[in-house]
RNA sequence: GUGGGCGUGGCGGAAUGGUAGACGCAACGGACUUAAAAUCCGUUGGGAGAAAUCCCGUGUGGGUUCGAGUCCCACCGCCCGCACCA
């Protein structure tokens, strides 16, 4: 539908007409002109960044991509924004480092290889020349010498030099471990890769396996990755609370109880349990441990109704609907715990399907009067529910059809609990919580949610972990002189699993240690690995070791990062970890990587059906009078929601299409306007149409402003330009690209009139200039060839950001509106500047407002400076 | 459940507590044209009126204020994150 359009006449010259004097123009070929000034920037090196430390630097950068094939319309919109910032920086000063590169590890190219036979690493270059040559038709103002692929050792080798780095100081642990195991990719997954119970990236039910795997210490930074997010002002809000909750930092306390059996005799083992409530100690009825528990798992083999339970709570999985279906549900285990502060009593020891072994001691005890969870588990086993917390007031408390949860601390106190009636929440925690602790049976305790970022992965197409197991000398890591550990290009896809494993040579190795024979690990890296670093290895691309440190000093941190709000977790965390790790080991000199971050919304698109139900792509949806059909079938369809573009719903454009048809400024400027960045963007043909449009507007108007020869007072024009260029300036700098949009179709308005009405040559192009050195940033392409026909002097990119005349950005004269008791009746144009006494009487002797306020007595006589009059009466 | 965000014309959206609807899209009318496209000019929140002008209007109901789309409270609706975290 969209290509072939515009096909008939484009690039037609339109011979002149005989009934005006005006030169019609050819129309604006973007075709000529896109590639033309891309050859151009390219031979010139004009973003080619260079240090220097005169110049005040400014460090942009996109999220970078996957080379999956070819590039979406979420990239076209990430790498607009960043490119409109990179150039309009660039204009205004500083010296801009605008990099890109390729997060070229990871699984689509291994089932590239499965599924097709295909090389991972030639498909993925191959997918890397393919995408780089649509990004360049972008037009993207990059510094392209930078350009890194993580799959390349040179970019690996410094990961693993780190790794071992990192091994030296501590911050890397390997262990066995329960980890997520993805049946269909044959992987693990870390946590965060875990959706819902599912793998993140095939969507199969993950299970629970144990392995040795390798561990990031990342909780070693807990308490700095969370109190930091103070400090990053300039993120997303969002983001910070996404990571903090992550983080989950909770206070409380760790301690044990005294066990005891059947008939009362005390027990050899302790149990240890975490909570943040020890304020409702006196309301506890029973303990919970997680079906995984050791205590649990050590009574299995002796009692047939806990290995059930415990098979019971494995098949459950970890999946949300299960969750939520889930009955809380437990068995008794015939054991007791003493109460700490109340002889004689004792509360039965249950496993429970709603404790998680993964937080905490794995154990809890149990309030049911004061939290839904163990209330549901109490009322299921007929066991006791005591309230221990009540209303100041005194008012009684009704737990038997719920937990009495009050939120607001101030309006409790502690009832039926002993030396604790009467005291807030807070002071009888910190009554248990010294009594405990002299009775060495307890301490306060920090908890964090946060797990150690497991790093292993059974792939191919992945770095591989630099160590070598070695049968005496144990795990050994490569010695630096041997790096890169390079992968194999000699592997076969045909079986399950790892084919690192698989092959016949590659892991046999000699031990640096002692010689002898041994192995190499054959897992790779988790390529969150590979994205936690890359913006510091663009600051030195080729430097011999991770990061040139004088680089690095002057370039970092990043001072615009841009991207998806779906990194807000994990690659936002693990760059902020590897920050740390990496100061930690020499390798930079900074902790937070990106000062500032903007997460953009997606693009959106109509969606389209058969009748039948089957999706079909906008370019073969065709509308006649309101109804839509099938381009090449003519049957009907049926218009479906507003949806992400996703190739499953069929619901993309494709920008290779919308830059041969349009031209790559004219995706630019449609991607910036009218829709607010951070929001979710529907991409409409009538909206491309319009950008399209204002292209040819632009083209238009400078064509007949270079020949204008008016001489009418431009005084106004001028307002309206230096107004513009204050404007789209304070716009651009705080990413509000869509305002800064209608402020250049103002000055493009205005231009227009100009030149209808004769205005002032030199006012005529003043406005020309400015409305092309404005738009450049979102439209180089058009703005380089505009440049040339205004008869200026070099180029646009070589052209310094315009700067406002204040004089001629404020006004002399202001518009105040006239309100009587806050509405709106008249309006007064006066000087600027007039005081409240200066004013009254004009406005009083107003017919509008005398007519109005009838005589009546006036009781207040308001005045906002230049903004409004209210007259109350 | 819990944490957060948002509700403004036919649509996308503007609006430091100070003239609601900038700017764009769409629609309609007109100019130009043999015709169409393109372009240009104009109209476009609702209602009353010939007009001047007036009334109503930012999800609903209250409140603070000289003045509320904006601040506060309650409710309704939509979206997103987390999800048995002790």
């Amino acid at each position: 539908m969209l290509a072939g359009q515009f096909k008939d006449w484009y690039g037609i010259t339109f011979p002149l007409q005989a009934w005006t004097n005006i030169l019609v123009t050819e129309r604006y070929n973007h075709r000529e002109t896109e590639p033309k000034w891309q050859a151009f920037w390219e031979q010139n090196q004009s973003f080619r960044a260079v240090r220097d430390e005169a110049r005040p630097k400014y460090y942009v950068l996109e999220m970078f991509p996957y080379p999956s094939g070819r590039i979406h319309m979420g990239h076209v919109r990430n790498y607009t924004m960043g490119d409109v910032i990179a150039r309009f920086r660039r204009a205004s000063g500083y010296n801009v480092l605008h990099p890109m590169g390729w997060d070229a590890f990871g699984m689509p190219a291994e089932n590239a290889a499965i599924e097709r036979g295909v090389h991972p690493k030639g498909w993925t270059y191959a997918n890397i020349a393919t995408m780089k040559a649509q990004l360049k038709s972008m037009g993207l103002a990059i510094d392209w010498s930078r350009e890194i692929a993580t799959c390349d050792p040179s970019y690996y080798k410094h990961e693993q030099a780190m790794f071992i780095d990192f091994m030296d100081k501590g911050l890397v642990e390997r262990r066995t471990s329960q980890v997520n195991w993805d049946p269909v990719d044959h992987t693990v997954l870390a946590n965060e890769q875990v959706i819902d119970g599912k793998g993140w990236r095939s969507g199969a039910v993950v299970e629970k396996r144990e392995l040795a795997q390798w561990f990031l210490k990342i909780t070693n930074y807990s308490d700095d990755l969370l109190s930091s997010l103070d400090r990053l002002t300039t993120w997303p809000e969002k983001v910070r609370l996404m990571q903090k909750n992550w983080i989950g930092r909770s206070e409380g306390m760790r301690f044990s109880f005294d066990l005891e059996d059947e008939a009362g005799q005390l027990l050899k083992d302790k149990l240890s349990v975490y909570t943040t409530r020890h304020d409702t100690i006196f309301g506890a009825s029973f303990c919970a441990l997680s079906a995984d528990h050791p205590m649990v798992k050590s009574l299995e083999a002796d009692s047939p109704a806990i290995a059930t339970f415990r098979k019971e709570v494995a098949a459950l999985g970890t999946s949300e609907e299960n969750i939520e279906r889930a009955e809380k549900k437990g068995v008794p285990l015939g054991i007791y715990a003493r109460h700490p502060f109340r002889a004689g009593v004792r509360v039965p020891l249950y496993a429970a399907n709603f404790v998680l072994m993964g937080y905490g001691e794995g154990a809890i005890f149990g309030c049911p009067g004061h939290d839904q969870r163990d209330w549901d588990f109490a009322t299921k086993y007929g066991l006791p529910i005591l309230p221990v917390v009540g209303p100041r007031d005194g008012a009684a408390v009704d737990v038997s059809q719920g937990p009495y949860l009050e939120d607001d601390a101030s309006k409790v106190h502690i009832i039926n609990s002993d030396f604790l009636n009467g005291l807030s929440v807070e002071d009888a925690k910190s009554e248990i919580a010294n009594r405990m602790e002299e009775m060495k049976i307890g301490e306060r305790r920090v908890n964090f949610r946060l797990r150690d970022w497991g790093v292993s992965r059974q792939r191919y197409w992945g770095c591989p972990i630099p160590v070598i197991h070695c049968e005496t000398c144990g795990v050994v890591p490569v010695p630096k002189k041997d790096l890169p550990v390079t992968l194999p290009e000699d592997v076969t896809f045909d079986k399950p699993g790892n084919p690192l494993s698989h092959h016949p040579t590659w892991k046999h190795v000699n031990c640096p240690k002692c010689g002898g024979k041994a192995q190499r690990e054959t897992d790779t890296f988790d390529t969150f690995i590979d994205s936690s670093w890359y913006f510091a290895r663009f600051c030195s691309p080729a430097a011999p070791m991770p990061v040139d440190p004088s680089d690095a000093r002057y370039w970092m941190g990043v001072d615009q990062y841009i991207g998806g709000i779906e990194h807000a977790i994990l690659h936002l965390l693990y760059s902020r970890f590897f920050a740390r790790a990496m100061r930690d080991t020499g390798h930079l000199g900074m902790d937070e990587p990106f000062n500032a971050l903007f997460t953009q919304g997606m693009v959106t698109h109509e969606t389209f059906k058969t009748l039948e139900g089957e999706w079909v792509v906008p370019a073969e949806a065709v509308e006649m009078d309101g109804k839509w059909t099938h381009a090449k079938t003519g049957e009907p369809l049926v218009v479906g929601d507003i949806e992400k573009m996703s190739k499953s719903k069929k619901n993309v454009v494709d920008p290779d299409d919308i830059i041969a048809t349009y031209g790559a400024d004219t995706a630019r400027w449609f991607m910036l306007s009218d829709t607010p960045p951070e929001r979710d963007i529907e991409w409409t043909t009538s909206g491309v149409e319009g950008a399209w449009r204002f292209v040819q507007r632009i083209w238009r108007l400078v064509q007949e402003a270079a020949s204008a020869t008016g001489s009418a007072d431009g005084t106004s024009l001028r307002r309206t330009t230096h107004k513009a260029i204050a404007a789209v300036t304070d716009d651009l700098e705080n990413l509000r690209f869509n305002r800064a949009i209608a402020r250049i179709y103002e000055l493009s308005n205005a231009l227009g009139a100009g030149l209808q009405g004769g205005t002032d040559a030199a006012a005529v192009s003043e406005a020309a200039k400015a409305l092309v050195l404005l738009s450049a940033p979102m439209m180089p392409h058009l703005a380089e060839e505009c440049w040339k026909v205004l008869g200026v002097e070099g180029t646009v990119v070589g052209t310094p950001w315009p700067k406002a005349d204040p004089k001629l950005v404020i006004d002399d004269q202001v518009t105040m509106a006239i309100q009587i008791n806050g509405k709106r009746r008249d309006e007064i144009t006066v000087a600027k500047g007039l005081t409240k006494d200066q004013l009254e009487p004009v406005v009083m002797a107003l017919e509008s407002v005398k007519r109005l306020l009838d005589g009546k007595p006036i009781k207040k006589f308001i005045v906002v400076p230049d903004r409004i009059i209210n007259i109350v009466c």
